[in-house]
Order: structure tokens, then sequence, then C-alpha cells
DNA sequence: TGCAAAATCGAACAATTGTTTGAATCGTTC
DNA sequence: GAACGATTCAAACAATTGTTCGATTTTGCA
């Protein structure tokens, strides 16, 4: 009646358990649970989806769940690090590299920005780690409303974000660190409400539709989002004449 | 046993139904169970509000809800549209005033984000018609992921967005119409995930308090807001030596 | 004051939720 | 092939949800 919750492989071929699962049978109801608890996550999210939902989906008995993972959350909890820790690792390790490597002066905020961004698409380009629905995951999971869900994120990538605040503040130190968090704070939260966006998605599929490899798909989309969500960091606040141009609206109310 | 929806007031004084109400009891039913709900929907979103936590939050009877408002959904669907249709109207008349008296032509973009934003500057600061919890409730009610609240927010203000968008597209027509309407998914996106975010609101409420005046208090914010989001905005794409900074961290995939 | 409509109340409804149970089945090992 | 542990299964559990019912109380007008 016990179980492990150690799971680390990608969905398809599931990780072994600590003993040689006994057939073929036993491991694909697991990986199977797992497979539609994300499937069914990326549409409804963590509260909307029902067990029985998934267990229905998954084509097994609704006791699978708690049996073999112990609760409705500890499967989330499963299901969610399993794609964000591979993502979270993935932007830390190139961030490693650029700053070993030293950034390029003039567009640090752009190769940073960059560095926030390559991931995830590499991500969404490999089926095996993801594939074209992770962006929608990514969204869905950095939308959700659940406590549970939100503490795990909270709790799991803060010193991740922690490291790439201190690099824009280097990268940005004419900017006041208040304005640089609220940047900072309105650039993510865009970013996950628009991956989970239908629209938005389409609008970058569309982008790197028009190029003819992955490297240039990514250089496609990166040249769009780039320059646009640096324009957003770099921009002066307290310009005179824009003052005077606001000023002209205050007086309409 | 009938009950008429109909209801336009601010919420302490209760808009009157058909016949006059009987005395001040009723009248305070109603509007109990709407400011609870409305206090509770900030806090827990549609789904995670229910209606025993509403009539209890209220000090009425559980059937109250149903008896006065006839369902849950439309119970919400007059808190909701209560507010965000002051916020609407007023967002437009701006709009329509500006566009008449002319735009300044160097900062239209300034001038448009302004048009947005200053009417729910203005509604948070009247405890009448939103007060200190209205950016929160404008936040969740674009957040909440419940099929119900997007519907009647898609429905109802799909037309007043159009404006915007076209407004927008005559001050920057060297933006393709893709990339617009990327940057003002981003734009909205992030404005609506702020303001449901406690440290966000926090930033700017610091911000307004260096001020004076309530005038001096917008125009504080604004001139934090606008110049960051304008960027965002008038940011070229396609630049060949920020090109090449992002080619040099994509070669490190 | 009396009457009818309106409002409130406690209670129950049916549906859904996550979880648990105990028996049945499967697979492996002795 | 017997025995044992792991797994699957149907069924029920307790809790919560929005909604409805019938009786009771309150209210305004005659």
């Amino acid at each position: 009646m016990k179980f492990d919750m150690q799971y680390s492989g990608s969905f398809p071929a599931l990780k072994i358990r600590e003993r040689e699962p006994r057939n073929e049978g036993r491991v694909a109801t697991k990986a199977r649970i797992l497979a539609a608890t994300e499937r069914l996550f990326v549409i409804h999210g963590f509260d909307a989806t029902s067990l029985r939902a998934i267990t229905t989906e998954a084509g097994v008995n609704l006791a699978a769940v708690n049996y073999h993972f112990g609760s409705k959350e500890e499967l989330f909890a499963l299901v969610l690090t399993h794609r964000l820790d591979s993502l979270s690792l993935e932007r830390v390790r190139l961030l490693d590299a650029l700053e070993a490597k030293g950034f390029d002066a003039e567009h640090t905020v752009e190769q940073l920005i960059a560095t926030m961004f390559l991931p995830a698409l590499q991500l969404a380009r490999n089926p095996e780690r993801g594939g074209a629905d992770f962006l929608k995951f990514l969204g869905r999971a950095y939308a959700d409303p659940s406590p549970f869900v939100r503490e795990l994120l909270a709790d799991r990538y803060a010193a991740q974000d922690t490291r790439f605040v201190q690099a824009f503040a280097k990268a940005l130190p004419e900017l006041a660190a208040q304005d640089l968090s609220m940047r900072l704070h309105f650039m993510l939260d865009a970013i996950s409400s628009t991956l989970a966006s239908e629209d938005a998605r389409k609008l970058m599929a569309a982008l790197a539709a028009t190029s003819k490899d992955s490297v240039e798909e990514d250089a496609a989309v990166l040249a769009h989002l780039g320059p646009f969500l640096a324009g957003s960091l770099r921009a002066k606040v307290n310009q005179p004449s824009q003052q005077r141009a606001i000023r002209a609206v205050l007086a309409f109310v």
C-alpha cells in the first residue's frame, strides 16, 4: 500500500520505481494519469480539473490517483515541477553561460530578455519535453488562482527570479529600484497571461512560421519581443514634454 | 416570488425597485449581499466565493441570494457590471473629449495611455464608486478564470477595446498591425494582472503618496507608467545591432 | 385593524467534489 | 501450482456546492 513520489523522467517513458515494474500496464497507468492531468490542466486549471475527469481521460479507475500519487495536490505538484524544473534549470544555465562570457554592453537588456524567453521557446519545440502546448501550460500555471499552485511556484522558483532581477538592475543602473521592480512585474505578468491566451500565441506562431529552421524561428520571435520589452524597460521617467501632454489629459476629468 | 434584476445605483444607497421599498430592512438585505459579494470576490474570485460565504458575511439567510437575485451568476453579473460599466463609460467619455480637442501630435501614445488609466485611478479614489480596492477588483475581474466572468467581460466591453486599438493604430502608423496587436495584448494583460497583485499596487500607492493633491497623485502615477508603456509601444523591431546581440545568446543553446 | 403581498427562515434537495474501503484480479516468486 | 504482494475495481464515504421548498414572519395599504 505504499508508493513513492519520486518521478523525474519524461512523460511517455516513465522513470522506474524502487523495484522494476512488473509489467507494462502498471507503468502505463501512472504515465497515463500524468499525461491526462497535464492535458486537462492546460485547458481547465487546477480547481476545475476533477479527479474523475482525469481518470476518465486516462482510462483508469478513479481510485488510481490516490493509490499512485497520494492526493490530487501531490499529483499536480509532480506534473508542475516536472515541467517547470526543466525550464528553470535551462534558464539559469543560460544566464550562467552568458555571465561567464560577458554581455554585449550595448544590448545587455535584449540579451537578458532573450535568456528568459529562449528556454521556453525551445521546450515548446521539443515534443518530449512539453511540445506545442508547453507555452500554454506555462501560462496556465502562472495564471492559476489556486493557492496551492501559487505557493508551489513562489516557493520553488523565487530564487531564480532574484538572479534575473539583479542582472537587470546591473544593466539599468539609472533606473530606480522601485521603477525597475514595477516594470519587471508588468513584463512577467504580461508574459504569463499572454502565454495563456489563445490568440497571442497564434500571433507568435505566425511570426515563427516565416522562418526556415528552428534557430531562425527563435530569432524571429525574439526580434519582435525583445525590442518592445527592452523599450519598455529602458524608457526614462519624467520627461517634461511628456508630463505636459499627460496634464492635458488630466484637464478633462 | 418574482424579482427584478434592474439595479443601477451605488452600493450603500440602492436603486429602488418597481414599487417603493417597504422599509429600510429590505433594501439593506440586497445592498448587504451586493457589498459582501464584492468584498469576497476581490479576495477569492467567482468560483471560490460560495453563496454561504456571501450570506454569512452579509448576515442574511442563505436563500436570500436566490430570492433577490435569481442565481449566483445573476448576482455576480450585477456586481461586475455595476463597477465596470462605470469605468467603461468614463474611459470612452475621456477618449471622446480628447479626440474632439485633438491629440498632442508628439505624445499621442502617452495621452492614450493616460486616457486608459485615469478613470480607474479616479474611481479608486472615490469611496462611493469603488474606493481603494477598486484596482484590486478590476484586476480580479480580468484575471478570473471562470468562463462566466470571461464571457461577460468579452461580450460587454469588446466594443470599447476596438476604439482604443484604432486610436493606437492611428498614432503608430509605422507599426505592423500584428505587432501592435501583440503589444497591446501584452500591455492590457500586464495591467490587469498587475492590478490583481498586492505588491505592485503598493508600489503605485507609494508613487502617489509623494504628491499633494489628487491631480498631482494621478500625474505622478502616470509619469511612471506612461513613459514605460509608451516606450514599449514605440520600440522599433529588427534593429540590426539588437539582432546580433540576440544571436549571441542563441549561440549558447 | 385586517389582509395580502413581500421577505425571511430552517431545512432539505440533487449534484459534485476528493478520498477511503474491501474485495477481486493480476504477476511474480518460491 | 500455491502464496504473496501489488494493483485494479466498484462502491460508498463525508463534505461542499447552488438551488428550492413550505412555513413563518414582516410589511404596507385598505
